[in-house]
DNA sequence: CATATACATCCATGGTTGTCAATATGTAAA
DNA sequence: TTTACATATTGACAACCATGGATGTATATG
């Protein structure tokens, strides 16, 4: 939980295409072909996203054969509801730095 | 609410010291004289982040004769939040797709 | 006006990232 | 075992990004 694992969760998610990716998967598991179909990349390019997205424990992956199964990870959605209220919470109460110190 | 939108706020906090700099906004709002004595960048490198944080609307400026104070936009977490719930939600119900279609 | 302070902008640089062609790996079928 | 298919990996390149020094801008003070 330090700064440097959320950074790769908020960066596994700042990009277009696997934001696309994760739009596919929230009607259930989808295989790489299938997500290759809509999406406008090239083989190589969809498995680098999925790399990334299931690295960052986003997306979940299961092989079956010669087919990589994905699907949204159980519990990322919690996670990032988590980590966003670790950041964007903020408490009540002035602190103006400046005026005080002069 | 397009997903070119979704990614500049995830890559907005895609940055260690950008997450740091929330981090210093949660008592309050400071100003960026305040940021820079916590954090270990250069002025210039703070005044860059803060653009980013700001034109992603996760933080709210406000100008005060030579001081810039920073805060926690008001409705930043909400809106992270929804668009958290956007990508990452699931519906359940199995859509394999290769097996079906062979 | 001259000076000092707080911050933004410009510029150059090194590191990171998205992309695809080529290739490798692994699996299933013939 | 050969062939075909699905996916991962590698390599190369262009675009993007974080960083800080130099400089510009705005505001306050003497």
């Amino acid at each position: 939980m330090s700064l440097r694992d959320d950074v790769k969760i908020f960066k596994a998610l700042a990009d277009e295409n696997r934001l696309a990716v994760l739009m596919l998967l929230q009607d259930g598991e989808k295989c790489a072909c299938k997500l290759l179909e809509t999406l406008n990349v090239s083989q190589p390019t969809l498995s680098h996203h999925m790399k990334l997205l299931c690295d960052a424990g986003i997306v979940d992956y299961r092989k079956e054969g010669k087919w990589m199964h994905y699907s949204i990870s159980a519990d990322s959605r919690e996670r990032l509801h988590e980590i966003i209220e670790s950041y964007l919470k903020y408490n009540t109460g002035c602190s103006c730095c400046c005026k005080e110190e002069e």
